[in-house]
RNA sequence: GGGGGCGUAGCCCAACCGGCAGAGGCCGACUCCUUAAAAGAGUCCAAGUGAGGGUUCGAGUCCCUCCGCCCCCA
């Protein structure tokens, strides 16, 4: 169906009849096929958009997220580099010196997958994978400087990813800790969450995945927490992401206190033992009525009384076997969700013992493990103390008519002592903290809901943890004259799904640095999230021989000015990479001056197909490359950019290629001249007449249009609205086509026609780089042009329509000067006859002036 | 369950600070060109902003409630 379209211009009805005119139009049609190919190779060939890092012009860094390389380009990568694309050039042509870099994830899963299925090796399979997508984005007509490109799996990225780690263990960023991970029985090995279904069996074996206890190699994020949390402020990003950012560190503030363990018969434990809570809600403690600790608390065993012992340990079991969902949920029968352990605590505020219970809903990452419950003020504390028969006591006054269970807004205090009275939340908050720090009880705790990065992975296809054990020295990193840690390659990959490096002995057995005698390596590879870490320093300065880059050089290029990518990665991936870029920077890698990575985000909406989201597995990708090789590159970039805003979502059913390839067309038509051939010599369609001559009130007005475009094209890409500054290319054109087909002045369609090839070239690099060649001469590239600037003697307008309303009605429209003062505009209005007509004889009540565009008469 | 976003012609979308609801494209109809079709050139085309309420001289835009769709967290 496309190339219908492109047929158009080799006109066969002209061909048959040899006429000249035909010729030489189908001799220069547009060819998008052989134009794109030309260009892409000339910007290569002459290193257009390499760049020196001592370049003296002000920088400008673009970054598109960089992609696991899945194989030929979808839309969603031709949307994301259009964007990209389109900067870059913008920037280029504005005087920037643009480091614009391209690299590939090429760590992960779904290599390692099909290596299990196919026998293909995973390095053999990504590098497949790498050079499709790498074709497809040179097809694109996607511009970088090649000679920086990153393989997270190449040998020298993983010597700095390793010798980063390192850094990070000396500063005491990297640590072992005992952490649960999901455990397929059936398979006997470690899955990672995404192999685990959303109903917690295993994907491959159907089991039921439960949690074990393994030592895994952490990061010290939280260290970072607040400034992870300050630092947001600063940054130009879209505001949902900054908020699910912010919700995912979970600042929240509040105390800490100890509950004393009793006795049955209520006298203290004879070794003061107690259990600490913690609570955003120190207010309430007057209203605890029992405790609740995390069925996984190490106190569990200690806070379990003989006769309960039993049923303890069931639930215990059974809530290992859950999922993460189904322990959250709110759905199921509450009494089957927690159990007493036969033990109480003593409520400090009032001395009054309260009995402890275990929950699912109380989980262990979150604070101390343990709560007190406090039902009339949480309602998930409320349905549990329903469910098991417990008292609910208020201490906060609900207002007037309130109907709904637990209260958490805010009112006066009661039922709390010496906190009654007290008329509201925050007050009676700072009260109890200050009660709690005076007897030394507790204190005031801002607890985090981000946890550490765990970044172990139990797989093949990562960069290998560069440490080895040691019966005599214990953990020992692997000297940095010994990076990288390759990954051996005769591994034979188990269907299932254990690392294979588990079982290969050469990798397995090494020597210890410290002491030379047998050690054994680490077999854990690092989460592929370390590698997208930091790659965005690497391109600053991938050539550095003995660091992982120079930070000179990458502070002369950091932050990153835009990035771009989807918002799947709004939480972890920006998240990781602020938290290394901190990290790198306080251990003396990375510039000191440079806290965030990544000065600029912009989010693009997802593509979809009749509704759905487009993705490998539901089946439903639209190829890009029929489009490529029909009516080319232009036609598609021009496409994405018009559908619609391109933070929104876009159905691909509404995009019409044809609708873009036809104004590409036009614009050849225009721009090439043939336009003109076909009016004065084969008197086609209306005349279309280029003459010397003095310019005429078209010439002005087309000289105005010229300049509003390059203001308003020039403010949609300040801005982010491709899709208008695409749809007022297109109307600018249709003037110009009307212009010249009622006779144009040569000097002012070639102004004009400039500006709109010029304007267009960040958006449709191919053929106006052929058109600019063709009008300009061999060697003229539009690209190295300056961006346009508007005259604004001519971008402002001489005359506005003053419009009058009566009530907010319109009734009539003046064309006024665009100075036009209040009093002026007032007596314009005031006069009109239709105004009076609907005036009547009520006088006006008030007059709004809005000059020089509106009046309305109030009656 | 919590948080966020979006609902405007048959369809995709404009309207930027509250000020004339319409820029552009698709679809469709017609005219010209043509033996004809395609392509091309041109003309035309409709709605009153999901529903209801509020604020205002004035609401697509701000506020509230509801409906529908989407995203994120749980």
């Amino acid at each position: 169906m496309f190339p219908r379209v492109l047929r158009g211009c080799d006109n066969p009805r002209g061909a048959r009849k040899g006429s000249p005119v035909a010729f030489r139009a189908m001799a220069e049609g547009y060819d998008a096929q052989a134009i794109e190919r030309k260009w892409q190779q000339r910007w290569a060939a002459e290193r257009t958009y390499e760049v020196d890092s001592r370049d003296p012009k002000p920088k400008y860094y673009v970054l598109s997220m960089y992609p696991y390389p899945s194989g030929r380009a979808h839309m969603g990568h031709v949307r994301n580099y259009t964007f990209g694309d389109l900067i870059v050039r913008h920037r280029r042509m504005q005087g920037h010196a643009v480091l614009s870099p391209f690299g590939f994830d090429s760590f992960g899963l779904p290599a390692e997958n099909a290596a299990i299925q196919t026998g293909i090796h995973p390095r053999i399979f990504t590098e497949a994978r790498i050079e499709e997508l790498k074709s497809s984005v040179i097809a694109i007509g996607a511009v970088y400087d090649w000679r920086r490109e990153i393989r997270s799996h190449d040998p020298e990225y993983m010597r700095w990813n390793q010798f980063i780690f390192k850094r990070f263990l000396d500063a005491g960023l990297a640590y072992r800790a005992m952490a649960p991970v999901n455990w397929c029985p059936g398979c006997q090995t470690v899955l990672a969450n995404e192999q685990v279904l959303a109903d917690g069996t295993c994907e491959r074996s159907g089991d039921v995945v439960t949690k074990r206890d393994l030592e895994q190699w952490f990061f010290r994020i939280t260290t970072y927490a607040e400034e992870l949390l300050r630092d947001l402020d600063g940054l130009d990003w879209p505001e949902r992401v900054k908020v699910m950012q912010r919700n995912w560190i979970g600042r929240s503030e509040g105390a800490e206190f100890d509950l004393p363990l009793v006795e049955p018969d209520g006298r203290p434990v004879p070794d003061g033992a107690a259990l600490r809570v913690f609570t955003t809600r120190p207010d309430t403690a007057f209203g605890m009525t029992y405790a609740v600790v995390a069925p996984e608390h190490p106190m569990v065993g200690r806070l379990t009384t003989e006769e309960h012992r039993r049923e303890v340990s069931e639930f215990v079991e059974r809530v290992r076997r859950e999922t993460e969902i189904e322990r959250q949920s709110t759905e199921g029968p509450l009494e089957k969700r927690g159990v007493f352990t036969g033990s109480s605590v003593i409520n400090p505020f009032n001395g009054q013992p309260v009995p402890v219970y275990l929950a699912e809903y109380v989980l262990m990452g979150y604070g101390t493990g343990a709560i007190m419950a406090v039902p009339a003020e949480d309602q998930r504390d409320w349905d549990f103390a329903v469910a098991y028969g417990l008292p609910i006591v208020r201490t906060v006054q609900p207002p007037e008519g309130w109907e709904g269970e637990a209260y958490l807004g805010d009112g006066p205090k009661i039922n709390s002592e010496w906190l009654d009275g007290i008329p509201d939340v925050a007050t009676a908050k700072e009260r109890a903290i200050q009660w709690l720090e005076e007897r030394g009880i507790g204190k005031r705790t801002v607890n985090y809901r981000l946890r550490d990065w765990l970044l172990s992975r139990q797989r093949y296809w990562g960069c290998p943890i560069p440490v080895v054990y040691c019966p005599t020295d214990g953990i020992v990193a692997v000297p940095d004259e010994q990076l990288p840690v390759l990954l051996p390659d005769d591994v034979e990959f188990r269907p299932t799904g254990e690392s294979p490096l588990k079982h290969h002995q050469g990798f397995l057995h090494t020597t210890c640095p410290a002491c030379g005698g047998p050690a054994e390596r680490e077999t854990d590879t690092m989460d592929t999230f370390v590698d997208s870490s930091w790659y965005f320093l690497r391109f600053c300065d991938p050539w550095s021989p003995d660091q992982p880059f120079d930070p000179d050089v990458a502070a002369r290029w950091m932050p990153v000015d835009q990035y771009i990518g989807g918002i799947e990665h709004a939480i972890l991936h920006l998240m990781y990479a602020r938290f290394y870029t901190k990290a790198l920077a306080d251990v003396g890698v990375g510039p000191a001056a440079v806290r965030e990575p990544f000065a600029r985000l912009f989010t693009q909406g997802m593509i979809r197909l009749g509704g759905t989201r487009m993705s490998k597995s539901k089946g439903n990708l639209i190829a890009p490359e029929a489009i490529l090789s029909g009516v080319g590159a232009d036609a598609l970039r021009l496409s994405h950019l018009f559908v619609g805003p391109p933070a929104d979502d876009v159905d691909w059913e509404t995009v019409s290629v044809e609708g873009c390839a036809r104004f590409l067309q036009r614009v050849w038509r225009l721009a090439g001249g043939e336009l003109e051939r076909a009016g004065e010599e084969r008197g086609t369609g209306a005349q279309a007449r280029v003459e010397d001559r003095d310019p005429t009130g078209a010439d002005d007005e087309v000289r105005k249009a010229t300049h509003r475009l390059i203001a308003r094209v020039s403010d949609d890409f300040a801005r982010w609205s491709y899709n208008t500054a695409v749809a007022a290319l297109m109307e600018f054109t249709n003037v110009l086509y009307r212009y010249v087909q009622g006779g144009s002045w040569r000097r002012t369609l070639n102004e004009a026609v400039d500006v709109l090839l010029l304007l267009m070239a960040p958006m449709a690099p191919h053929i106006t780089a052929e058109l600019w060649e063709r009008r300009r001469g061999e060697g003229a590239r539009i690209h190295d042009e300056s961006w346009p600037e508007a005259d604004p003697e001519l971008v402002r307008l001489d005359t506005v329509t003053l419009v009058v309303q009566v009530n907010g009605k319109v009734r009539d429209r003046f064309q006024v000067s665009a100075d036009i003062d209040e009093v002026e505009a007032e007596r314009l209005a005031l006069a009109s006859d239709r105004v009076r007509d609907h005036l009547g004889d009520a006088a006006p009540r008030k007059v709004v002036v809005r000059p020089p565009k509106l009046v309305n008469i109030v009656v």
